[in-house]
DNA sequence: AATTATTTTTAGGTAAATCTAAAAATAATT
DNA sequence: AATTATTTTTAGATTTACCTAAAAATAATT
């Protein structure tokens, strides 16, 4: 069976959404796709007689283990193209979301296997996301979030919470990127600051908002 | 402005159909495109207004200037990720047409560029058809470098890169002359080197530098 | 518990791209 | 030139994905 971008992309939505279990409700999704709740109701009816999702009317939706699966192909593929833009063309890590979300929806299975051999099978995207293997299996993370890092415990900035072009504009100006060193030197309950410094420079206080944005690993 | 997958797949097949010059039918697009000789009345009202093409009622089509652009530029990317499917994955040049027809799609401009680039700006696709660069200039095929050759395409040795002794000497020695047929039976990454067979002879391989010398046209 | 607020669904409509069937224009043939 | 055949266009429907506005269900608050 095949399926339209459109349906993929609400695929892909509701697997972010549902991240791991819950419920994912009608207008969390209407956000999620800039579109309304009424087109939402529509497509979740339609996606539910394709065997995708299990959807009871003002329950909520849950995707299906044929949804599941559909889902981490796809973002198998986004994953892969981004590491591709990044790895191979020489992309800035910052700028390769759009164009994986085109990518994505190319459907021949025998380029997504060969991509990912002529890549060498990598194991995490350019963000620090996981990239799933053709089994839909994925690496865990021992990413820990900014916010949890102790005082004085050096790690490597492994990933970032979100794609937004205004986190990635700050992370820019701050000269933060994947792989960048960096420790916590003081934390701040007030605003929940916290006074970071990376490996060479001198300190400086970053934003609750942006510590929980960043993922790092401890070395 | 930005055009949909449906409308650049009738601009490409008008390109094709219109081949240099002349006016292309409906019936002729409807056949193309597999769709018909209604549907193709409609989007040609469609296209006039966006300006890519000239239509007279029952007096067929031709593209303007603008269409013939965007035609370009899709046949750019067309023939560009056909070239990466089997120079770069390893793809066997008659499985990557379908693959390209999704690819060709994707709109980022930076990415083919870059693509492009890490190609190493080939001017053939594996069919032997010319790249477009980034101005809609194509080779002109009657007489293209050996190394360009794509695999298993007959071709006659129609001319050589310099008149020195050295170079007269090895052809020689090889049996190549004008007029020469042959084709290439295998490509060698590793030093360039090609595998090629000369018309009722037995294969064997020439250096980079000889290929570089020598000029075929397709037969 | 009753009322108010929010969420979700239904009902009815639009735009894009397609279709079939019939009408109009052009081309071919006697 | 008149008739027949072919091509092309119009007219009216269908499907997909979306919308707005109103109704129905659920949740929150007094």
């Amino acid at each position: 069976m095949s399926f339209s971008i459109t349906e993929e992309n609400y695929i892909k939505a509701i697997f972010h959404l549902q991240q791991g279990e819950g419920t994912v409700s009608t207008n969390e999704l209407a956000a999620e796709l800039h579109t309304k709740a009424a087109s939402v109701t529509d497509m979740l009816k339609k996606l539910k007689t394709k065997k995708l999702l299990s959807y009871e009317k003002y329950k909520g939706v849950r995707l299906s283990g044929e949804g599941k699966k559909l889902a981490l192909a796809i973002v198998r593929k986004h994953r892969l193209w981004e590491y591709f833009l990044v790895d191979t063309l020489q992309f800035g890590w910052d700028e390769v979301h759009e164009v994986a979300e085109e990518l994505e929806h190319i459907s021949s299975k025998k380029l997504v296997e060969k991509l990912d051999a002529f890549l060498g099978y990598p194991k995490f995207d350019p963000h620090g996301d996981p990239i799933p293997d053709s089994h839909g299996k994925m690496a865990v993370q021992q990413h820990i979030n900014l916010i949890d890092l102790p005082v004085n415990k050096p790690a490597e900035v492994s990933g970032v919470g979100s794609q937004s072009t205004e986190l990635l504009e700050l992370l820019k100006h701050k000269h933060i990127g994947i792989g960048t060193r960096l420790e916590i030197k003081r934390k701040f309950s007030f605003d929940n600051s916290i006074e970071i410094k990376l490996k060479n420079q001198n300190a400086f206080t970053i934003s609750q908002q942006l510590a929980q944005a960043l993922f790092v690993k401890l070395m």
